[in-house]
RNA sequence: GGGCUGUUAGCUCAAUGGUAGAGCAACUGACUCUUAAUCAGUAGGUUGAAGGUUCGAGCCCUUCACAGCCCA
């Protein structure tokens, strides 16, 4: 659509032109507010009907609604998620009632006035100053339906970040949440640092990267699948404890649960092992939940209520897999396990890990509600992490669900250089059989191991999944501000 | 990648193959405690794009674009 066109625009292009015929500026540079809507709702919200506070306020926001009445008139302004009642009367006003009379809906407005309560028991502000502080020109979604249409929902985030309460919420409690884990990981010891987005060689997890090409140097980068490689050299280099809150993207398909590009945290803590990572995990988790969500919050997933109850189980995945689907799993060699994968009429796994993990992901996860440590991975799909210490076939690693939906994912580091050899030798075997997810050879870091890493527990914690978790959301996509979209039609 | 569904006014939605409508928003007027304000009136459309079938297509067919859901 031709914005210079649309009859709306232009008779709000108009009321500009009138405004200024009136020597107003629709698009002053500042305005002091005072007060915000919510401060006044939590020092007012007692008054009782007709009482008036006697308080002089100076507040702002967006005008999202207007009632005229003649020579008298009603709106309502929006202040993030919150709004407030506004009462605007001509012999209060004077001529500064004109302007009031020229405001559209979507304007943002600064006022002056005195906050009481009306007969019907509405907290309103008795306006004695009106001003415009922008002009909107484009009309607003529709008031009471909001904003329904889900590809304008993510295409305009801001559309709905102003016609619909809950989203607002959504990425407000997105951000309390990313703040509560960084002051328990403060309280914890840990330093924030930043690792490279570019890399040259894409390491730490089984994706398919974005490649680019830097112009200057004349090669290929790569965006980073994961910051682990680089975090473990900040251990190696003596950093104890350290984390990074960090955007990766993954060259794969896009779903309920995948945006290209997302919201990790990694922590690395030396000394550690993945015993030592499931109590912090737990205790962070539990932070967040007492720190935003006042100790308890109520989880639905697909119309299932998930009782949040710490501490969380743990689970061996081998001993649950054969529990759940009744096969001897540990006695099953590397072909029977890909044909039974196959008689599910799934895909063909390259490896015994990974036909491991598909026959969990089919018989176990579907009935995993309650959050759960899943442990002891199988080797081959788990290249960067130690051994297990006394189970054969499988390494010290963990995965949180909650609901069936990984949300973390964690090890006791493998930090001996030869057998991270042995292993980077494994993946590259795979990927010669095809697997382009498979992990690639990393010399340097394999260097950097030689000079010796203390024992590590990493962890990584899909951020945009525990707020999805969090606040109930239905797909990735309404905990992403801006998710990542095609481009649209001409 | 495969299947299904959707795309109509700024927004939310209607419309047996037969003159494209409503509510909100907008515009004009009335109204000094309204709150989805009310009342009277006005205006607003290349029905996602391009073809085709038909006397006649928003509706049927083909291709394309974008989106959603399910499957892999």
């Amino acid at each position: 659509m031709n914005t210079e066109e649309d009859g709306i625009v232009q008779g709000r292009i108009e009321k500009l032109r009138e405004l200024k015929e009136m020597n107003i500026d629709a698009f002053p540079y500042r305005w002091e507010k005072k007060d915000g809507v919510k401060e006044l709702r939590e020092r007012f919200g007692h008054l009782k009907e007709e009482e008036e506070s006697g308080y002089s306020t100076c507040t702002a926001g967006r005008l999202i609604g207007k009632r005229r009445q003649g020579k008298a008139g009603f709106g309502n302004i929006a202040d993030g998620s919150e709004k407030i009642q506004i009462y605007c009367r001509q012999d209060v006003l004077g001529d500064s009632y004109e302007i009031f009379k020229k405001a559209d809906i979507g304007d943002f407005i600064g006022i002056t006035g005195n906050v009481f309560k009306t007969k019907t028991g509405e907290l309103t502000i008795l306006v004695k100053g009106f001003s415009v502080l922008a002009k909107s020109l484009k009309p607003l979604p529709e008031k009471w339906h909001g904003l329904k249409d889900i590809e304008l929902i993510y295409r305009k985030r801001y559309l709905d970040l102003i016609s619909n309460g809950d989203s607002f919420d959504i990425f407000l409690k997105r951000t309390k949440i990313i703040k509560s884990i960084r002051k328990y990981l403060d309280s914890k010891g840990f330093i924030e640092v930043e690792t490279p987005i570019l890399q040259t060689l894409p390491g730490g997890a089984d994706a398919r990267p974005f490649v680019t090409h830097h112009n200057a140097l004349d090669m290929e980068l790569y965006l980073r699948i994961a910051p682990e490689l680089y975090l473990k050299r900040l251990i190696i280099g003596g950093f104890e404890r350290v984390y990074e809150l960090n955007r990766n993207f993954r060259n794969e398909g896009m779903d309920k649960n995948h945006n290209p590009e997302f919201t990790m945290l990694e922590t690395y803590a030396a000394y550690w092992d993945y015993n030592d990572v499931m109590d912090f995990t737990e205790g962070m988790i539990k932070t967040v939940v007492d720190e935003v969500f006042g100790g308890t919050v109520d989880i639905v997933r697909d119309g299932r209520q998930i009782p949040l109850s710490f501490p969380f189980k743990r689970i061996s995945m081998l001993d649950e897999l054969s529990k759940v689907s009744g096969l001897d799993i540990a006695s099953m060699n590397e072909d029977e396990l890909i044909s039974k994968v196959k008689e599910l009429g799934k895909e063909a796994p390259r490896s015994k890990g990974k036909a491991i993990e598909k026959l969990f992901e089919h018989y176990v996860e579907p009935s995993l509600n309650k959050p759960v440590f899943i442990t002891d991975f199988p080797i081959e799909s788990s290249p960067l992490t130690k051994k297990h210490r006394s189970r054969e076939g499988v390494v010290e690693r963990f995965e949180l669900y909650f609901a069936g939906m990984e949300i973390a994912n964690a090890y006791s580091e493998l930090n001996d250089p030869l057998e991270q050899k042995e292993r980077f030798e494994m993946q590259e075997a795979l990927r010669t059989k095809g697997d382009d997810e498979a992990q690639r050879m990393d010399e340097d870091f394999l260097e950097a191991l030689h000079y010796g890493m203390p024992p590590t527990g990493g962890l990584g914690i899909g951020v945009d999944r525990l707020v999805m978790i969090l606040t109930n959301a239905k797909t990735i996509r309404d905990v992403i501000l801006f998710p990542t979209m095609r481009k649209e039609a001409e």
